[in-house]
DNA sequence: TATTGTATACTTGTATTCAAGTAAATGTAC
DNA sequence: GTACATTTACTTGAATACAAGTATACAATA
């Protein structure tokens, strides 16, 4: 009946917010990938009925995060690497022509690009300050709001909204990975870099560095693999 | 209570097959953009509870085809010139990346590419029939097959249902413009050239006529829009 | 012991009921 | 006639009730 009395709380309904609730619950892990859940349970969790649930647990498997067994129950979805490896595709596909949109229009003079650098910059100083207490999660938010600022530079709430709902796919991996190998500073190495390549308007060099920045998650998902083999399917 | 139970009938939830129903009503114009429409209706028209149609309706709303307004009603989306630019770009930049994957694959003697070719050609030939007729559905459906086999060719299925998605905020448009301007024969000709630039694996040729062939809505919208100003917004 | 039929206790899918908000129609005072 | 309060008829949002499928436990039987 209420979820997030709590803070400020926008008009969203009750199934909205379960569903970022339950979305952030299996993105950061605390569902297991594989784990068996059911309806009822959120419900009692979430001290609402079956409805917002449902309407919740539907976008979610669409989003095909949850696999729904009719009449059995839902598990939380296994990650798949050939669904990684898509949304990864995806992902830099977007993320490129967006960057190469904004190097073309890049006119450091411009109040626009001088508030946008100057918001990089700043995330940049607190992904080294997360950095130091090592914390996974919190290197992810900043990460996060590393390349949406970017990508919302842009101007297109569509591409920004796709980018971010590939990402759910393949955010667990990345935080499995993180925690295994806190390979961190060479991340922020090459967010710097990318600012670099865009003060100078080099738009291959972006490019480039973004398409390899991408691609790690490709490389990561192989040792993961390995180490939490349950986590994983195909 | 039964919908469908005509044809063969996969286990489609009830709420899966209302979301088909009344997104294909919408993207045919049958639902007109701006009509105001209520859950009930969609019940009686489909013969079955609110539930399943909250279930379609609510996926509809995620995808920004149905305007909600809490306890007043619902609105078919009015196309926002806007959001067809972003959704423009975005199948833009994908299905050029894909095209690009393709070509760099492109191996003539491979048994995979001798079907794919084939099936192209085959579609093309049924797209100048359709032309002769003159249905803009049955075009746009035949142009809707063609750019489906191309993309379901690297294999990425989440591509080809992103691509999909942002088809369903570009597909009203051109509708318009076709029962307004029938170029059909200058699409089947870019078609044709696609097809010739994959062949002789001529990256660049087949980019640059992908983009201008995905970049016509731009152009068209300005003529649709002033011929039907109550279907637009923005 | 192994197998099979059956009751039972779950689940999700669907229908229905209830709550609460909106807007237009209606009535009333001035 | 006009401004304003109130009733009324609708809507979606949420909760509950019901239907139908699934898997397990277990007893009956060979």
């Amino acid at each position: 009946m209420v979820i997030g009395m709590l803070f400020g709380e926008g008009k969203k309904t009750l199934g909205e917010q379960a569903y970022e609730i339950i979305r952030e619950n299996i993105l950061a892990l605390r569902l297991k990938p594989g784990q068996t859940v059911y309806e009822s349970e959120f419900s009692t969790m979430l001290n609402t009925s079956r409805t917002p649930v449902r309407e919740a647990v539907r976008a979610l498997h669409i989003e095909q995060l949850i696999d729904v067994l009719p009449q059995r129950g839902m598990k939380i979805a296994l990650i798949s690497e050939r669904k990684v490896e898509e949304t990864r595709f995806v992902r830099e596909s977007l993320e490129v022509s967006a960057i190469c949109k904004i190097v073309d229009q890049w006119e450091p003079v411009q109040r626009k690009y001088q508030d946008l650098y100057r918001a990089l910059t700043s995330n940049l100083q607190s992904q080294k300050e997360v950095i130091q207490n090592g914390d996974a999660v919190q290197f992810l938010q900043a990460d996060e709001a590393f390349h949406r600022l970017l990508l919302s530079a842009i101007g297109n709430a569509t591409l920004v909204s796709v980018v971010s709902q590939m990402r759910g796919h393949l955010n667990r991996v990345r935080l499995l990975s993180l925690q295994e190998i806190p390979y961190t500073e060479g991340l922020v190495r090459e967010h710097e870099q990318l600012l670099e390549a865009l003060q100078s308007k080099d738009r291959d060099r972006a490019t480039s560095i973004l398409s390899a920045h991408l691609s790690r998650v490709s490389e990561d998902i192989q040792v993961v693999k390995d180490k939490y083999p349950d986590y994983f399917t195909d």
